[in-house]
DNA sequence: CGGCAAAGGTATGAACGCGTAACCTTTAAA
DNA sequence: TTTAAAGGTTACGCGTTCATACCTTTGCCG
């Protein structure tokens, strides 16, 4: 008999899914995670700044205090650079910078300890989900429109910038899709995703195959086409996954 | 120009995904919704205990002081009781002792501020992506047999176990998709939907049509039939929405 | 050229949440 | 009747976080 059910009550650990620890971090640490994400997802784009620190704090809720100290850790990483003095305030750094600061051994400390099959299919579940949302409920003119315009902005991207307008163009259907939930979820499986993708080289070739499919993802949602959209991002996400898990050991 | 865009770097809002305030709760909190999760999802029935508070606490991260006190909010709530001495703990109460204690006041005051379309968006990607995923994969002997174990208990359930039974089925499907994310996510948002359905009559008729579409998914996640599993799941969350839609404004 | 406004940089002290640790009390099985 | 295991109680202390005020830097605009 198994010393956590000495009573023979029978319910094993069915509350293993639900009775994780607590606060998986303080304060500091969550707010840490924010903006991480922030930087991850490329919401700022390098060169740019976060909103300034007084704002920044009410919005997160915290003390300014505690929010400098966060601003400290990503400023040790190399990640964020301050400026003083009036239009100052704290710039996201380009990704080749903040490499060049420490190496990208903030990046490894990060990746390790992922359970990659685990954010790759919940990354294609709400991927996957929202596409046929988006396509079942159809999209308004504005609406429409936003998903246009990201879309385009990746086809004559440079480069460097492929990564952050892609994942913007994926967050813009998840927005679409109408749950602030899943939008939510979203972007922080997809910073865990982009830090992934950060470990591994960028092959031109993939880049054109995910073009032709974001074309595809897109024309079946705005046709209202719920199931090309759903097997357009599935096969979508099937490719990142093969090419993530090819790398990753 | 808006307030908050002062600079006119163009990034509007694109940070409110991700900006939402830190620390949505304490860990006092944040612990007592972890318990009402337990209790609102059935994982422990009523009648039967919570594990012992000294390792409740562990398992929480949290201390006994903390925990006691979340427990003390459920017990004033009416939704466990405490028994002293050896072979005592903490006992869920049955739903409909419960109810009796508060009026239901505590359960209406969880419900309002809820989002429903999210919720019932959030919960739909994510059941379907759960059989889609199970059924694409396969599923292994000793899995399989414990998916067929949780549908044969909805079978001959109790009018008054049909809810947990029914959560529990959905769950073990939620697990088997071999990601522990999406059942931990699956889990916060199913219970946001049984206090949703506690607001609203059990049908019998509906009740049966459930359960027909049960033996459907099942079989066809066991056969490996990922589009019959997916539109079965569809349909089944379907029902649930338009009758929750319906009922409640 | 000088001042203003807005940004980051610094310091202090109090408040609060939470954990640790020890103890008491109750109870039913052995 | 003993005892183990459960809930009930208390006291103290530490670390985080907040509130608040003030200083310093710097570019634009009058």
């Amino acid at each position: 008999m198994p010393d956590s059910d000495p009573h023979g009550h029978g319910h094993g650990d069915r509350l293993a899914p639900v009775l994780r620890p607590v606060r998986a971090g303080n304060g500091f640490e969550e707010a840490l995670e924010q903006i991480l994400q922030i930087v991850r997802l490329g919401l700022v784009p390098g060169g740019e700044r976060l909103p300034a620190e007084r704002e920044l704090a009410q919005r997160l809720r915290i003390s300014r205090v505690t929010l400098r100290e966060v601003l400290k850790v990503l400023q040790d990483q190399g990640l964020v650079e301050s400026r003083r003095g009036r239009y100052g305030g704290t710039f996201v750094r380009a990704r080749a910078e903040a490499a060049g600061a420490t190496g990208g051994a903030a990046l490894r400390r990060r990746v390790e300890g992922v359970d990659i099959e685990d954010v790759l299919r919940f990354r294609e579940v709400l991927e996957v989900g929202a596409a046929e949302l988006c396509a079942a409920h159809g999209l308004s003119g504005a609406r429409a429109g936003l998903l246009r315009e990201a879309l385009a902005r990746t086809q004559d991207a440079p480069l460097a910038e492929y990564r952050r307008l892609d994942t913007l163009l994926h967050l813009t259907l998840a927005e679409l899709s109408g749950s602030p939930t899943l939008t939510a979820q979203y972007a922080a499986v997809r910073s865990t995703v982009n830090d992934l993708l950060d470990c591994i080289p960028l092959l031109v070739r993939n880049l054109e195959h995910s073009q032709r499919q974001h074309t595809a993802l897109v024309e079946a949602v705005l046709t209202g086409d719920a199931d090309g959209a759903r097997g357009a991002m599935r096969e979508h996400c099937a490719g990142t996954a093969a090419l993530l898990r090819g790398f990753l050991t």
